[in-house]
DNA sequence: GGTTGAACTGAACGCCCGTTCAGATAAGAC
DNA sequence: GTCTTATCTGAACGGGCGTTCAGTTCAACC
């Protein structure tokens, strides 16, 4: 049997996908060394192999786990609202909380995609590819009931999800913005941007 | 006296440097190799370093060469316009002109701003944050006029620019949209997004 | 047609990479 | 107290990295 109590596996597991998160989030996935994820967690870079079959798979896993549990959020936030406009507000508020509580998952889920390969990338451009299509749904279906105006649903999409996932670039923690108040303005930005003038 | 007919090094140079901003473009900086860029031009790594001292200063030359040009380029497109609702409009179309023209160059410079060395970064952010003025100006001077609805010139201009270059993302070339069209709806989607509803 | 020098080769430099694995360590089970 | 096994070390593997440089090539010049 396992050890239960003093078992290290249940702390540097995480441990591990943890600090390949923020190193990869913030230097690139092709820039950072197996040893330097090792260093960060305070292991010898053999170690990381009792948690992941490759440096790939790391990245992948993270990739996963984290569009994963996004759609799920998006989902379960505008869960029980039909009306466009608020459908999209809903939709906006999820994304920006996202941002605010997962950045490093949230820069890696749309900055590595060119490090997977060709299998993985195709699983996770297909989780990225439903997230797109949660939020053209909200606009079609509020251009079929008049409350939206946008000439290509499509593009109005890719516009919006830029919009949002640009946060990364400028935002950071402890600035002079709180959570809701970048909600507010995202929030606004974006209805008026698909709403008949 | 250097060769004039025949001589490589007219040819080489400019070789080397698209090579180098066409697989950067999609690989990424640090996943790129010399040799990668060598066998792209058709000569020995050893080669490159007639045309640039290391890799490092190939790929920010390559983003400072970039901005410039699209600084003076955007300067170029509203000169002698005055009217904040048209300056935008210029802004935008010209934007997305670069997109279509040099799309590897605007893919370059804002994902590898994490690869450059801390007084090359400083040079390259400056020259961004330059770019971001101009669109920045735009907006207080329609805020003034009383044309622009925006409750925060900064988060617009970041919103706008994040939508903007987020086009790299679905733009394809020979895709189903035009030059024309993709300049008409991003135009409109930047004026929705700032005029008052 | 011999000389010059820009352009390039090909091999080498030391270093770090991802990954493997035999062995050490130490905590739970009996 | 002994055994078992989850966990981790430390060294090694082959290979690719950025960069250097002595030597080769060959077009242009005198």
């Amino acid at each position: 049997m396992a050890r239960k109590t003093g078992s290290h596996a249940e702390i540097t597991g995480p441990a591990v996908r943890r600090a390949a998160e923020a190193l990869f989030a913030r230097h690139g996935f092709a820039a950072v060394s197996m040893r330097q994820i090792a260093a960060e967690v305070g292991v010898q870079a053999g170690a990381l192999y009792l948690y992941t079959p490759d440096k790939q798979t790391l990245l992948f896993e993270l990739m996963r786990d984290h569009l994963e549990a996004l759609l799920a959020a998006s989902d379960a936030a505008s869960a029980g609202i039909s009306e466009p406009v608020a459908r999209l507000d809903a939709f906006v508020r999820c994304h920006v909380d996202y941002h605010f509580d997962r950045r490093d998952a949230v820069v890696l889920a749309y900055m590595e995609l060119r490090n997977l390969t060709p299998g993985n990338f195709a699983e996770i451009e297909a989780l990225r590819r439903a997230y797109e299509d949660r939020l053209e749904a909200v606009l079609a279906a509020g251009l079929e009931a008049g409350v939206f105006d946008v000439g290509d649903t499509r593009i109005a999409t890719m516009a919006l999800i830029a919009m949002l996932t640009g946060l990364h670039v400028w935002f950071r923690d402890g600035g002079r913005l709180t959570r809701s108040e970048v909600q507010e303005m995202y929030a606004d930005l974006s209805r008026r941007m698909v709403t008949a003038g």
